[in-house]
DNA sequence: CGGTTAATTAACCAATAAGTTAAATATAAG
DNA sequence: CTTATATTTAACTTATTGGTTAATTAACCG
């Protein structure tokens, strides 16, 4: 049993289902809305599946409104996803002798444990 | 053969390969020093593989030094999430006034295009 | 050179994922 | 009640994933 936050980049993990989202990012959606672009390619319990995936991951909610099903986004997963890549935010901002600096700190704190790794020959 | 993204979020997807990028984000690592916290519970061969995954993904770039592959993160896969995270950013920020608000905006340029879904029973 | 350390490759296996078609369920509507 | 629409479930197939052990490659060290 995967953590929550495996399940959602899991879902992200495909092409399809991030359009889905993105579909939904312009409001509500029944699933056959949802389908409808992808009914070339794909049938629709293929499209019921990615939606199962989405809502596992928390990504998405869905309701009932007579025999339709519409879905929606689900902040909560998106702020997790977004929390957790903030974390490394000062990678790939390039701000490089902050990060210089930063790594240093670290590296400081480090040395303190085990004074191994980075001595190198050459 | 999946989109960039996918195979970065795929990457994401397994709570080892994001702590490998934890420790990571303190500064290089060699393969075998990624590997010192997993062993009690997976191979060395398995650590190999989930390295793979990473560099694969954009997530890590491996170089040499003597017998040893030097591991660290790249910046850009890191920010591809990011700036994908962020297109969302609306859903989670709690002002759902402006969420509302900005709903609607699209509503209104979408029922140009078909007057079917919106309108509901009850 | 011969041994040791670091890491990868190969061959294999079990579980999961992503799709299919066919059948079932739920609700609305005539 | 019957039919039509929306969606899901079941059963099955194929490919991918994440792990294993055994063998191999690469580079240093005495």
């Amino acid at each position: 049993m995967p953590d929550n936050l495996s399940l959602t980049f899991s879902a992200l993990a495909d092409p399809t289902r991030r359009a889905m989202l993105a579909r939904l990012s312009e409001g509500e959606a029944s699933v056959s809305e949802l389908a409808e672009p992808f009914l070339k390619s794909m049938s629709l319990p293929a499209v019921t599946k990615h939606l199962k995936v989405l809502e596992k991951a928390g990504l998405i909610t869905k309701s009932k409104d007579a025999q339709f099903r519409p879905c929606k986004l689900n902040a909560e997963a998106f702020r997790d996803v977004a929390d957790w890549v903030e974390q490394y935010r000062i990678f790939w901002e390039e701000s490089f002798d902050r990060l210089d600096e930063y790594l240093k700190t670290v590296a400081a704190e480090k040395n303190k444990k085990k004074g191994r790794p980075n001595g190198r020959k050459k």
